[in-house]
RNA sequence: GCCUCCUUCGUCUAGUGGUUAGGACAGUGGAUUUUCAUUCCACCAACACGGGUUCGAUCCCCGUAGGAGGUACCA
């Protein structure tokens, strides 16, 4: 068979991660399937259209590391890839419908639409379409479309659905889902009064004129697939397979939203994520791989991803377990990978700068943001202290005074020796003063990088040399002095 | 209301007609360590409930409950 995925958003908002991750199951199956992925962009709702959304989409899925053979940008052989340049497409097949007798222009006006669900609430009725249109005579229908006509109003195009029998969608998740046509939408619209195709009809001739193999996409689809069973019946087309991911839930339960935390993948980014930590969680999220692996490289995922691993239920995102994600994700990366994700961040950081400290400050980043501040004692002396903090447990000011006066003549020519030796010197002479390696280092510390928690002290003192480091013990000392 | 889907530790999940029900995150307690972090070890913690089927059910069937989604000229 040959494997044809898409993912096919609307531009109405930044790329949400529950799209990311419908997009990468969607990505993730084509590669380990060897066959095409495909984008499409569904902005079938001018109401809802936002520039701004499809750059953003654009960009997410890029980071991401998600490449696409076909889309919107880069063409293809199935374009356009956008809808809104399809229209005439959308028309041509409403049409062909109509003239099967599988759907019937709809005249019917806004107003009347509105008093008819009003009675229907009044009443307790189900909510849904009368069919007036559908039962039109000859004489009656041209009265009505003169009519619409006049008004300057386009009618409809409904599709004209049964309501006995089932129909059965065959799910490769969930197996067969049958369900009684009398509980379809009564004739939805195919074609809206501003020319444009609903997503029933736009999902329906696209994926069938761009040949997709397996449509990939949210199970809050799974109530119209019938519909759409239907359409591609009504059209006598071949009905692509269907796999309708489990939903990603907020902590209490609800389906994924900005008042849970950051939905939108260029949220993630901003936030200091990785995309190599990003990506992994999410496959995670509704998929597993077996009993116990759980760090995946994209690479790794194109080999191994398949659709009999994926789970039914819904998943809740769970925020503490993307950060341990992207911190595992950080560790992963070589230096010269970090030095160039984190450039941006760290603009007054020379090369050798970055070469010398990335390695103190890797393992303890869980946000590539959080380097800034990680090293921001770099290229600024403390300039405030706390008094208390120069103490180590069970000494007193007098001890961190003497300490760092100890340490003095030990700077002098640091940058000379390596990390051991330096260490091997600060050990000894704490040892002739009484003073454990620990107690030595904390005046220390707190006197270079102006608190008591930085990264390793031998490699910051190599790295700022001597004459800087005796510059802040003197200003520390002479504080602890006043 | 109606329709559909779902149900293993707090969360993400593995798994089987007979297992000490496995891993991960979080939490707790330790070890290592110049602080923090990393790393390592240990602990805590689950088969929603009720009926069947069966020698035996977490696993198969049926109900119940709970959760979610849908019910638009939004996708």
């Amino acid at each position: 068979m040959n494997v044809r995925v898409r993912y096919a958003p609307s531009p109405t908002g930044f790329q949400h991660v529950g799209g990311l991750r419908t997009a990468l199951f969607s990505y993730l199956f084509a590669k380990a399937r060897g066959g095409k992925f495909y984008l499409r962009l569904e902005d079938t709702d001018q109401s809802r259209y936002n520039a701004e959304a499809e750059a953003d989409l654009y960009e997410s899925l890029r980071w991401a590391g998600i490449t696409w053979d076909e889309g919107p940008d880069v063409g293809g052989p199935y374009g356009p890839y956008v809808q809104s340049k399809r229209l005439e497409l959308y028309k041509q097949y409403a049409r062909q419908l109509v003239e099967a007798g599988h759907a019937y222009e709809c005249y019917c006006t806004p107003a009347r639409l509105d008093a008819l669900r009003q009675e229907q609430e009044k009443n307790k009725q189900p909510l849904g379409y009368d069919r007036h249109c559908a039962r039109l005579g000859d004489s009656e229908r041209s009265v009505l479309k003169a009519r619409a006509a006049y008004d300057d109003r386009e009618p409809v195009v409904r599709f004209h659905q049964t309501s006995e029998g089932d129909t059965t969608v065959e799910d490769e998740l969930l197996g067969s889902i049958s369900k009684a046509n009398s509980d379809l939408p009564v004739d939805p619209v195919l074609l809206k009064s501003d020319g444009f195709p609903t997503y029933h009809l736009a999902h329906v001739v696209d994926d069938h004129l761009m040949e997709t193999s397996h449509v990939l996409r949210a199970q809050e689809w799974l109530p119209s697939a019938p519909l759409h069973v239907q359409l591609f019946q009504a059209f006598g087309w071949q009905v692509p397979r269907y796999v309708h991911l489990p939903l990603i839930l907020g902590q209490d339960g609800q389906k994924l939203s900005k008042r849970h935390g950051s939905t939108s993948v260029r949220q993630f980014r901003e936030d200091g994520y990785t995309a190599e930590g990003l990506v992994n969680y999410l496959a995670l999220l509704g998929w597993s791989y077996d009993d116990s692996r759980e760090f995946f490289s994209l690479k790794e995922l194109e080999q191994v991803f398949s659709l009999n691993k994926l789970s039914k239920s819904p998943a809740v995102f769970d925020y503490k377990k993307v950060e341990h994600f992207n911190g595992h994700a950080i560790r992963q990366l070589t230096i010269q990978e970090l030095k160039a994700l984190l450039k941006p961040e760290l603009t007054n950081f020379s090369d050798a700068e970055l070469d010398g400290y990335l390695p103190l400050v890797q393992e303890r980043l869980k946000f590539l943001k959080d380097a800034r501040e990680a090293l921001g004692f770099v290229h600024r002396a403390p300039s405030t202290w706390v008094r208390e903090d120069f103490v180590p447990k069970k000494l007193d000011e007098a001890a961190a005074i003497a300490i760092l006066e100890a340490a003095l003549p030990l700077l002098v020519g640091v940058e000379t020796r390596d990390d051991e030796t330096n260490e091997a010197h600060f050990r000894a002479r704490g040892e002739e003063l009484g003073y454990k390696l620990g107690d030595m280092m904390q005046p220390l510390r707190v006197a270079i990088c102006g608190g008591k928690v930085s990264p390793p002290m031998f490699g910051i003192l190599r790295l700022l040399g001597t004459a800087e480091v005796t510059k802040r013990v003197r200003a520390a000392l002479a504080f602890l002095k006043s």
